[in-house]
RNA sequence: CGGGCCGGAGUAUGCCGGUAGUACACUUGCUUUGGGAGCAAGCUGACCGAGUUCGAUUCUCGGCGGCCCGACCA
């Protein structure tokens, strides 16, 4: 991709409209576009780090078993009825809208309730069970304050996986399996480290519900960790006595920190396969509800969270799983002259040795070069200039230690 | 949903009840090119509505929009 070609322009100043550290690096980056409060657009740099994220999400669904689907965002208010979640008390984010013909229809904001319904025309028997299904689709809430640049937004992405099986033994054996995933996850794009399986309110389906907490300072929710056994508890239940117990840890060796939601996964129970009738017929005949479970992951706020680890003060930094790209060729030559044509034939040999990479190529001053290169954060910087010319070597920076390095073109392309 | 701050060019700002000024950005040209270059010329602006007033970007009210704190976040 060469970046004269890029429509996306980097900006010297952040926008008057964002403080969070996150949403400021990506517009002056040209990564997003902020459309209105709580909504963003995903530009093409901004796009294909989402698509590296889903990438990874996929692997590890597909890896436990997950089947992947797509439904639908404007949902039959008759089974949130049934589930008793369509009036505004019961769920306050709803948006809501009709038909032009009369009827109203709501925009989802979770799909547990279709998903479910959906399941009663494939499930029937015990041999049907048990299934996984998820989808990447896009969520709406209607937040009455949207914040912190795209970690709270209106209308995003969801990686949501709902498990069905016979009996809580089945559903907790899958749980378990569902965590290490997404401790996969979560090692994969980098933050692994830093990510805590939190135990947090298991609202009206469960005593518990399983967070995943990314300790940064700009978090906005309060756990307290502890760090040998990579446990944490959410402030939400840390005066519970009973949730150290299952936990098998002490409360005096946890301590406080800030930290980012970036996964949730929910034992449901029957609640919702009894309200939609989602039952199956055991060996003896007998009929039975599913027992449930759900498991989500926002793109965007992942996505958030790396850049709020990550970043500095010059710019953004991506792990390079989840990089848009892997090279910034930064090339010091004028169109024609003899550092060009090298970092052209560069280009072309990582572009057709299948290499990702950026190329700067227009016409600028080194320094806006440099200052353009920090703010993207593509891990690996290859400066093309007048030693590279000289000595046939590349000089390599990479982005988050500063380390320079020198490689050869054939290195580059294995 | 309670509370607060705010709304002038893409960004940041000066002055102001009387022709909206500046810097950076942007456009064109020339010179530059290993850390946000220089010169010259040029383009671009008061959220919407009502009121007060001879006159409103400025004052008042309402709306709309944005940000922050708190609550909420299945």
């Amino acid at each position: 991709m060469k970046q004269s070609e890029l429509f996306t322009k980097t900006r010297r100043e952040a926008p008057a409209d964002e403080v969070a550290k996150n949403a400021q690096l990506l517009v002056r980056a040209g990564y997003i576009h902020k459309e209105m409060a709580g909504v963003y657009d995903y530009l093409p740099l901004g796009l294909r780090v989402i698509e590296k994220i889903r990438a990874i999400i996929r692997e590890e669904m597909n890896a436990i078993g997950g089947e992947e689907v797509s439904l639908s965002a404007l949902q039959d208010p008759e089974i949130w009825k049934a589930t008793d979640r369509w009036s505004d008390e019961k769920v306050d984010v709803w948006f809501k809208t009709a038909f032009k013909n009369g009827g109203e229809v709501g925009l989802g904001l979770t799909h547990e309730e279709p998903l479910t319904r959906l399941m009663t025309d494939h499930i029937s028997s015990y041999r049907d069970l048990p299934r996984y299904v998820y989808q990447f689709q896009d969520k709406f809430r209607n937040e009455t304050r949207a914040k912190s640049g795209i970690m709270r937004t209106r209308e995003f992405t969801m990686k949501d996986l709902y498990s069905f099986s016979k009996d809580k033994a089945e559903h907790d054996a899958f749980y378990e399996k569902a965590k290490r995933a997404y401790e996969n996850i979560f090692a994969r794009v980098g933050i692994g480290d830093k990510t805590y399986l939190t135990y947090a309110s298991g609202g009206s389906f469960s005593p518990y519900s399983h967070e995943f907490q990314t300790v940064c300072s700009t978090g906005e929710d309060a756990i307290y960790v502890d760090d040998a056994k990579k446990l944490a508890v959410n402030k939400e239940v840390y005066g519970d006595e009973k949730v150290y117990e299952e936990m098998g840890i002490k409360k005096e060796n946890l301590k406080e920190e800030k930290a980012i939601e970036v996964g949730n996964i929910f034992t449901l129970g029957t609640k919702f396969s009894e309200a939609l009738g989602l039952s199956y017929k055991d060996a003896e005949g007998k009929t039975t509800p599913v027992f449930m479970g759900s498991y989500g992951i926002g793109l965007g706020r992942l996505m958030g969270t790396i850049v709020e680890v990550f970043a500095d003060d010059k710019g953004l930094v991506w792990p390079e799983s989840v990089a848009p790209l892997k090279y910034h060729i930064v090339s010091l030559g004028k169109e024609g002259d003899e550092i060009s044509q090298l970092a052209d034939a560069l280009y072309n040999d990582l572009k057709n040795a299948g290499v990702e990479v950026l190329y700067d190529d227009r016409d600028m001053s080194a320094g806006q070069k440099f200052a353009d290169s920090d703010l993207l954060g593509i891990p690996k910087r290859i400066v093309v200039g007048k030693d590279a010319v000289n000595t046939g070597k590349f000089e390599i920076v990479d982005r988050a230690s500063g380390e320079v390095n020198k490689a050869e073109r054939a290195e580059l392309i294995s």
